[in-house]
DNA sequence: CTGAAAGCGCTTACAG
DNA sequence: CTGAAAGCGCTTACAG
């Protein structure tokens, strides 16, 4: 079905349905509402090809996972991300391009002649550790960018992330005021951003509230599970051996525990924190405390501000989400109590 | 950049730079060489809408969450299926387009006109509960469709699923085995065809056994945590409690063991079965014995099945994968003999 | 081996 | 208020 059709069906020109499909209002009543109900009848709809081809908008967003690592479709954090963000482009009228076509390209990346290709009307890129260079060749572009993790500098580009430097505030705060005084740091790869943010925020309170950073009790994993059990096994090995920790993943703090147990010593002993609240963590044993990553409004939050960078109300902007403390029996006052 | 231009750049018709993006043979070696040399130092990219609208194919992939509910974004179990199905579908050279657009039509839903809206090559459908009559009209269509959980008929259609009574089988030959008798069954809704038929194939093993089928010990939730608790709960309230529980889901599978921990029963006194091995059933206390569905299996298998149709290889596909007894400590020898 | 030209299904000044 | 026509960026018979 064309538009051709319809018009021939309905007496008038392609022009005047065109006008019709596109709401331009000096077209007659009557004849308005009877193309309608011939397109409505038949089920028609303009074809994107078409209509991209001509127009500049396609009410199509792309879907970038960027890096090389840890940003996977199926990461637990960034899952419950991209589902808000969905939720909310749709209410808005927007359909999602995930790109996988691993021959776009033969040997290097090129996101901006991706997104031109298709004519996205804007992006969101969730980012990973070790990002390709071409990302920010496209942050840079006249297309709309919005990162998930990833700083964004594009003139027309924000981001969307926790403030990381008060998830360790929260953390460190927390273990203080349980009178814990001997706490080590596990965080992602070296090259990952959002580590090195916590890293930092972690090193600055905790000089705060005069308590020693010791290098040994610092360790970098990968975000994973298997990471943060490998960590905390080095950990334990050490002459001088923390009893707090904290973890910049659940997934990493649920390794660590596993480590703790494994080493036969008692897991009521240890006090850790993990972070971003991922389903898993309100499950294990013992129920993980952590520093809340609020998913759902960072995902509402992206799609919003993506919104209306498109349509141009706003220009770079960009917001640090809040981060909250969940406390569960891994690390809080009645379990001190215990010792 | 335009073909226009390269041809200009080239000294070569328009007509030239397509017959050589698209593979034809009939161009000189050397003018080949050439204008080849000239896209690559542009990064030049045909448009996906001039190409799409001349051209049959797309090399895109449309998917949808078919049914009211249970078939999410961030779920669980669909969500590792389509982490592999998009890997693979991308060495393939596919992009996803995942429909989330809540404007494309008005009132109904009609799948079929959105695929031909964007002409994609095929789909993949993930099947809720409840599923609109829309999906069997795009199931009928022309286009390839692959169904998860969804069992489709359409001539250019298959599908690809967990054997659902091996499920059941499954579990309850390892209950048998362990001695226990008590056995009640937790499924999803009524409506949903996998609970159905893992409910049907519950019953054909107890008979097969002689184990007694009491209707009072067969529960429906909705797949999530808090029904599996609820359903629990009513079984414990029963004056004949059963020992041994298969939940159709590890997520109500852990709600029925915050249930049984809640009441103030010892968790080592029951028996619990999850379905599908979701990451969190490794870590929760006590691990989760589960049948686990095969997630990449069934993944990689939609995306070859699916790329096989699109390219005509094959019709009328459908697949059974062979689910896989995960023994853990929430159902387990060892456990048997502490009681 | 190469290119001129029609056509894919739309939109948009422009003329009436 | 309505329509003829050019043009968006490609591909594909067809002629040479």
């Amino acid at each position: 079905m064309t538009i051709k059709e319809i018009a021939k069906l309905a007496g008038v020109s392609q022009a005047t349905v065109s006008k019709i499909i596109n709401n331009y209002d000096d077209v007659g009543a009557k004849t308005k509402e009877r193309v309608l109900g011939i397109m409505e009848e038949h089920g028609y709809r303009p074809s994107y090809a078409a209509q991209s081809l001509v127009k500049k908008v396609t009410k199509v967003v792309g879907v970038i996972y960027a890096g090389k690592i840890n940003a996977n479709f199926n990461h637990p954090f960034f899952v419950d991300v991209m589902s808000m963000f969905k939720k909310t482009m749709g209410a808005e009228g927007y359909d999602l391009l995930f790109f996988s076509n691993e021959k776009f390209h033969k040997n290097n990346e090129n996101y901006l002649a991706r997104c031109q290709h298709y004519n996205v009307d804007g992006c969101i890129i969730i980012g990973g550790d070790e990002v390709e260079p071409s990302v920010y060749e496209l942050d840079q572009s006249e297309i709309p960018c919005i990162g998930i993790d990833l700083p964004l500098s594009g003139k027309h580009s924000g981001y969307i992330m926790t403030d990381n430097a008060k998830i360790s505030a929260l953390a460190v705060e927390h273990f203080y005021l349980l009178g814990e005084r001997n706490i080590a740091f596990i965080g992602g790869k070296k090259t990952s951003n959002i580590s090195t943010e916590r890293l930092h925020g972690f090193k600055e309170v905790m000089k705060t509230y005069g308590l020693p950073v010791k290098e040994d009790w610092i360790k970098h994993g990968d975000f994973f599970e298997e990471s943060g059990f490998i960590a905390m096994n080095e950990l334990l090995e050490q002459e001088e051996c923390p009893e707090a920790v904290f973890a910049a993943s659940d997934l990493m703090a649920m390794g660590a525990v596993r480590a703790i147990k494994e080493s036969g010593r008692k897991i009521e002993d240890f006090a850790v924190i993990g972070c971003d609240d991922i389903t898993a963590s309100r499950y294990i044993d013992p129920p993980l405390t952590t520093v809340k990553q609020d998913k759902d409004k960072i995902g509402k939050m992206a799609a919003y501000v993506l919104k209306d960078m498109i349509n141009n109300q706003i220009e770079q902007t960009s917001v640090r989400v809040e981060p909250e403390l969940i406390i569960r029996e891994s690390c809080s006052e009645k379990k001190r109590q215990l010792r």
